[in-house]
Parts: structure tokens; sequence; C-alpha cells
DNA sequence: CGAGAGTTTTCGGCATGCCGAAACCTTAGC
DNA sequence: GCTAAGGTTTCGGCATGCCGAAAACTCTCG
């Protein structure tokens, strides 16, 4: 009956995230790593969140976002981006610093507050991290991109945005002199590490670093 | 054994705010008020915090902080009443808008993101209802003070500052145009109601107003 | 002193979210 | 096709924080 909660937040927010990087549904059992929590968790959680409209799921099966869910998702979404660009661009944090802060901001914050801060920073299209920051109506900027850790020797192209997830690989990065903006092309390519050239210097980024960006198409 | 939640850093809060108006300690009733919660969900509460060392309690007695509660309090209180500084000095709010918002950030913001804040406004050392607020050591500044309530007729001072439970107080004395540092003039005083003069002109303050003032001693 | 009013506590219960163990599906490999 | 591994669900349970009803207590007034 609630249909909205931290946690459900965090869930929605979860699911819609791994839309962005996969093509393929996400399943109870990534959901449950993800959130750091058992699958036992997750079935429960994601059978409220159907009840609620917000998530598709038939047993045993993959979960959706539903419209509803989508929405509400993508308001999430905004917020932790917008929250995160505000650390950065005002308080001194920097970009590697402030993904668990605004994890528990975007919950905290209100409409009035965070359109302040939108209103502040110029209506930011992109976060610290290149993730795109929704629009209050949903609306999202898309360009072509391609995985570096899919992308093949000779590939060029400009960094478009890098996952938030493992502050490792966004310290390993911040020591390469690579973030968004960067323009990379592809020297070498493997399953196990891609090797790119980056201001003039070569650089070798396994597999989980290239995996976690996004080069212009 | 956690001895510290959004629920207990709000009781804290409560029990702390009691003394700063109330010589006397607050009882289990007028907590429940204040929170908005039942006199069962309290005694539950206040036994938690006693077993923690937060409060100390005998059956059907008042809440008092301990040292190691008082400590807590202030950290609290420090972050509502930097907040509350924030949203007015750098986000647009009026000073009778920031409570509810204040409310919810406290539990949320990280220590660093609070300095971070203290840094940009220049520690100051009030809140907009002249709220004195706590040093990260827990120092206090401090002033003679008389409840405007109390204050006998050809009493005048300085409003100190302006208790911020009340929205609707909060706004008739923006009306008024009487806010920190507005200097007051008790022209006649009852139990019903306290005529003041400021700015050159006469205000009548009914008892609930006049008992969430103080004035310059 | 003895009531009665008001306050406080006790008790059973509910909602949210989480867990582990065990049972149950699905599917890939043989 | 069968089996075993791995993913998913079910189930009982726990922690937090809240509630209302009823019992217990305190204190004031007559
Ligand atoms: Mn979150
Ligand atoms: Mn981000
Ligand atoms: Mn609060
Ligand atoms: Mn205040």
């Amino acid at each position: 009956m609630p249909a909205n909660s931290p946690a459900i937040e965090d869930y929605l927010k979860t699911v819609y995230a791994h839309t962005e990087w996969q093509p393929d549904a996400i399943t109870p059992k990534v959901l449950a790593d993800r959130l750091g929590v058992a699958p036992s968790s997750v079935t429960e959680m994601v059978k409220k969140m159907a009840a609620a409209g917000l998530v598709s799921h038939v047993p045993y099966g993959a979960v959706r976002l539903t419209d509803a869910g989508l929405s509400r998702a993508l308001a999430v979404v905004r917020r932790h981006r917008l929250i995160e660009t505000w650390l950065v661009h005002e308080m001194g944090y920097a970009w590697d610093e402030v993904h668990d802060e605004a994890e528990v901001l975007e919950h905290a914050i209100s409409d009035r507050l965070l359109e302040a801060i939108d209103v502040r920073l110029g209506r930011p299209a992109r976060d610290p991290h290149g993730d795109a920051i929704p629009a209050a109506d949903g609306t999202l900027v898309s360009e072509p991109w391609v995985l570096l850790g899919d992308a093949t020797a000779g590939h060029s192209g400009a960094v478009i945005r890098i996952s938030d997830r493992d502050p490792a690989v966004l310290r390993l990065l911040h020591e390469c002199g690579i973030g968004p903006g960067t323009v990379v092309t592809v020297t070498d390519a493997s399953p196990e590490a891609v090797t790119v050239e980056a201001h003039g210097t070569a650089q070798r980024l396994p597999a989980e670093a290239a995996l976690a960006i996004w080069v212009a198409a």
C-alpha cells in the first residue's frame, strides 16, 4: 500500500540502473547482490512492488519496471545525480567521493530543495560521472555510445560516462587522468583488458574498468 | 544496543529543547505530545534510551539527559540549526519555511558535509530564529535573556531568539516585522497577551507568541 | 484519608524490512 | 531424458517503532 519508502526507492533505482548498462532485464539474484540483501528479501520486496504496480514479475522470472515504476525510478535517479553534481560543484567533493552521501540524501530532500539546487547549478544535463540527469518531466538526453570493454582496436571517441558503482575504478581512472570528456583511442582489446591511448600516453585498463566506461560511438 | 537512529535523535533533541525553554525536566506526556506519538511509545523508547545510557529515568518520573545524551543531543541540534541557516542563506528559504526540511535532513547529512556547510556559512553562531548553534565540541554561546511572556511593562531589549516550533507564530511575527535583532519595549503585560512597541508601532502579541520569544535581559 | 482525574506503564499486536534454512523450480550438461 | 547446480521462493523469526486497551500509579482536592 505505501508504494514508496527509501527501500523501495533503492530497489527501483537499481532495477533502472541495470537497464542502462545491460540489455536484458535484471534477475532477483543480481538485484540482491547489487542491493546487498539476501535473495529472499528481494522476493518479498518485488512481490510488494508488483502489487503496487511498480514492477512486473512472474515467479522465477526477471524483474521489469512498469511505466509507473520507471517514472518513479527516474525521479530518484534525478535526485541522486543532482545531489552528486551539487556536492562536486559547490561542496568541494571529488567525483569518487559523492556516491555514498547521495545514496542517503536522495531519500531525504524535498522537491522544493531539489528544484533550488537544480536552479543553482543551471539545470545540468549530466552529473560528475557523465550520467544523464533526467529532467523533472522524465526527459533524458542521449547520445550514441559503446562500452569501452566491447570496443575494437582503432575505435576512438570521447568518454561519455563512467559507472559510479565501484569507487576503486573511479580512483584508478582518476590516476590515469581519464574522466568524462577525455578522448581515448583503443590500441588493443582483449577480454581481460583494453589498452587505450589517452592524453598521448598508453593506459592498460582491466576489464572491470573498461566495462564501466561509455565512449562516444 | 544501537543507541542511534532517526527516532532516538528526535527524542534526544526534544528532551534537550525542553530544557532551553523550561527549567523543569520533561515528562513522558509532554514528550509524547511534542513528538506526536502515543505515551506508550515514549515509555518504550525511554526505556531503551536509558539502557543505552542516554537518559536517566525512574518509573513514573521525568526524563533527563545524561552527559552522553546531552552530547548526542547537541550534535543533532547543531545539524538541525546549521541546515536551517544554510537553507535561508543559500537556498532561498524564508525563516518560517525551514523547520520541516531540516527535521529530515538532520538525520541524513554526513559529518563531512556538515563541516563543509559550516565553513561555507562562516561558522555562524546563531540560526535564522536566533537559536544558538552548538560548536562541533558542544560549546554554546549564551547571553542573559528573559521570556517576553514573563517580562513586565517597561522592559526593553533586542529579540534574541524565537521558537521555531509553531509556524503560525513565525508567520505572525513576520507580519509584525519582529525577528531576531528587533528591539522591543513592553508597554503592557497580562497573562493573555503582551503589548510591545517595535519599529515605533504597537503590537499586541498573544501569550503563545510572547512565550516563544527571548528578549535580552 | 480517600476518590477521581490524569499520567504512566504493561501487554498484545501491527507494519516494514531484513535474515537463514529448507523446499522448490529451471536449465545446462551429459 | 535425467540429474545436479544454481536461482528462486516459502517459512519462521528478528529488530525497530509505533499503536490502543487495560492496569497501575501519583497527586490533588474535598
Ligand atoms: Mn539510496
Ligand atoms: Mn553518478
Ligand atoms: Mn528529525
Ligand atoms: Mn531554528
